[in-house]
RNA sequence: CGGGGCGUGGCGCAGUCUGGUAGCGCGCCUGCUUUGGGAGCAGGAAGUCGGGGGUUCGAAUCCCUCCGCCCCGACCA
């Protein structure tokens, strides 16, 4: 390709509206254009760059025996009544009407659709297992679109499902998928971590997310280096640091102690000197209409997730004040589990076996000192805090520590919600008819772009991986008005392209400054200068990563760039 | 949905407080010079100042209203 003739738009300054850096240089490098919050055009560069990771993505998923398909972005809310989503899942979702008045919606995942095909066509055991996946648009309407492609309202996933006989096969399908997944980020270049995950509104009993750490991620990872104990925030368990100080010993009884305009554990401990951790928390949340109060270690902070699989229940907020009032007599900053009344009491398991600690007393201006949970009240202890830095990991002891990363694969076993809700049902071996057990597996194809960028750039613009980068090689004439530079150029960028090499030709008739600058934007991973050393019969190539060039005659060049290329490829590691 | 910010040629911004008919840098077009790290000179094109309404002799500027975008929170498969 000729530079000269592509719509390249490149830009000098960052663009006000973008803050992470991989939107900033998305935008500068002419990938891409925004249309609206959320939604993104892809220009020449992005379009080369997500094709090249599509097909990392096909050639893993088929190596698997999966089968590509293609279902409609478009649904009937008929296949999403039947598996009951179309009530379950709120505003997340696209919604409309034809012109008839009849429901549609757009697909945010596909496992009613694929299901309601398999419904039609698997009839027995001999047709199992079966992988089936696509590359295809999804739509969620974001309650806020944030950092450029990371989270948008129009993505592409990869998503397969598979079907089973019974767990066995589906743990079968689900290794090879992480085994696949592992390859394919490995190929495109990502420094990733596979961590134990929460399932959401996917249901299932097993899920396991792939993550980029970085820094302009929006999902917390916690991980303990000494074990390798990995796990998303949101599912992850340690043990807590021991409380700041030891509990009084001693049987004392509760006894109240004024804490005028104390609301936050914070200031109750001017009271006591006691430190946040020889406080109790409570917090009052409204659970699928029920009142509760979630009591936690001063110090600790409440996980909704965990809260909500801990109790199972669909709809979970805080109280309001008046309710809390309502509830309990007094505002938010005084109650307490002791005298809570009707309001449901959940522990948790950090305040098993602790002893005379402090809390709410349920009346105005006033504290508890001196309350041992399970004497002076009743509860059931529950894990529902959220892990902190420095907590101890389970297995070695060891502290785990949070890392910010980027989702960019997750994994489901899904088991048989939908296979069940949705009636499919194959006959075995002696007749008799079985539901199969599914999977379900997703890759968010722009992350990989968006991840990438973020792990590999420098001042001067991205570095993208050879394997997923637009262009492997660009080929630069210092000067086009140099017939001679300009004719080498020309024959080199041909006899690459001849020989498999992804290259681009910068005919542009720019200053070789400029050129520079640009390719090294877009991330391009060679450059190959053909310039004043032509007169010696050598071109330079130089590394993008490293910034290390070397010269070679032009006789040579096709070759040795090939092999710099074979040797920078990402390849696919052990699986980890 | 709550809080904050912003909206002026393609991009980045000034001008808004204090009303007087739009400016800077980059980019773009033409010519000449230059040509290995975002060139120089000369000339030029390009803006419903987010939309609508109002106040005023006069509105980018003041008032009302709507829209859009970004950030924080809530939410999130």
């Amino acid at each position: 390709m000729r530079w000269s003739r592509l719509h390249i738009p490149t830009l000098r300054d960052d663009p006000a509206e973008a803050e992470v850096v991989s939107h900033k240089l998305l935008l500068r490098a002419g990938y891409i254009r925004q249309l609206s919050a959320g939604l993104f055009c892809y220009l020449y560069l992005a379009k080369r760059s997500l094709r090249k990771i599509e097909r990392i993505v096909r050639q893993e998923m088929d190596a698997i025996g999966a089968q590509e398909i293609y279902t409609p972005e478009l649904h009937p809310a008929d296949v999403w009544k039947r598996s009951g989503r179309w009530d379950d899942i709120g505003s997340d979702m696209f919604r409309l009407k034809d012109r008839w008045g009849r429901e549609l919606c757009l697909g945010m995942t596909e496992e009613e659709v694929v299901t309601s095909i398999a419904v039609g066509e698997l009839r027995s055991y001999k047709q199992l297992p079966q992988i089936w996946y696509q590359i295809q648009a999804k739509f969620r309407d974001e309650p806020r679109p944030k950092a450029g492609l990371m989270r948008v309202r129009r993505f592409t996933m990869k998503d397969s499902y598979t079907f089973d006989m019974d767990s066995a096969g589906l743990d079968a399908a689900y290794a090879q998928h992480y085994k696949a997944y592992c390859r394919i980020f490995d190929r495109c270049g990502l420094d990733y971590l596979a961590v134990d995950a929460h399932s959401g509104a996917m249901g299932g009993s097993e899920s396991c997310e792939f993550m980029v750490p970085s820094p302009a991620g929006e999902d917390w990872l916690v991980e303990c280096q000494a074990s390798g104990y990995k796990a998303n925030l949101e599912k992850a368990v340690a043990n807590p640091q021991a409380p700041a100080s030891p509990d009084p010993a001693g049987e004392f009884v509760p006894e109240e102690f004024h804490t005028p305009g104390a609301k936050t554990i914070e200031e109750v401990s001017r009271f006591d000197d006691l430190p946040p951790s020889s406080h109790i928390k409570a917090l009052v949340m409204v659970l699928d209409g029920d009142p509760h109060m979630v009591l936690l270690r001063g110090d600790h902070q409440l996980s909704e997730t965990k809260l909500a699989s801990e109790t199972g229940c669909r709809e979970l907020r805080p109280a309001h004040p008046e309710e809390i009032e309502g509830w309990l007599g007094v505002g938010a900053g005084f109650v307490g589990p002791v005298g809570a009344g009707k309001v449901t009491l959940l522990a948790d398991t950090a305040l098993k076996d602790r002893r005379n600690m402090i809390c709410g007393a349920n009346k105005a201006e006033f504290h508890l000192r001196n309350v041992t949970p399970g004497r002076d009240f009743q509860t059931r202890f529950v894990d529902v805090r959220e892990v902190q830095d420095g907590d101890l990991d389970i297995v070695s002891g060891q502290p785990v520590r949070r890392v910010k990363a980027i989702e960019v694969g997750h994994i489901f076993k899904l088991g048989y919600k939908y296979s069940e809700s949705m009636g499919l049902s194959v006959l075995d071996e002696s007749g008799k008819a079985v539901t199969p057990i599914m999977g379900s597996y997703g890759i968010g194809i722009e992350r990989i772009l968006t991840g990438a960028i973020e792990q590999n750039h420098d001042d001067s613009g991205m570095v993208l991986p050879v394997s997923i980068a637009p262009f492997q090689v660009v080929v630069t004439p210092v000067n086009v008005k140099h017939d001679e530079q300009r004719e080498t150029a020309e024959a080199l960028h041909r006899d690459l392209c001849a020989a498999g090499v992804d290259a681009l030709l910068d005919d542009r008739p720019l200053r070789a400054g400029a050129k520079f600058k640009d390719a090294e934007l877009i991330g391009i991973p060679f450059r190959v200068t053909v310039g004043r050393k032509l007169s010696d019969g050598l071109v330079e190539v130089s590394d993008r990563k490293t910034g290390v060039s070397f010269d070679a005659t032009i006789e040579e060049i096709a070759k040795s760039l090939d092999r710099r290329i074979i040797e920078a490829m990402p390849i696919a590691k052990a699986v980890r």
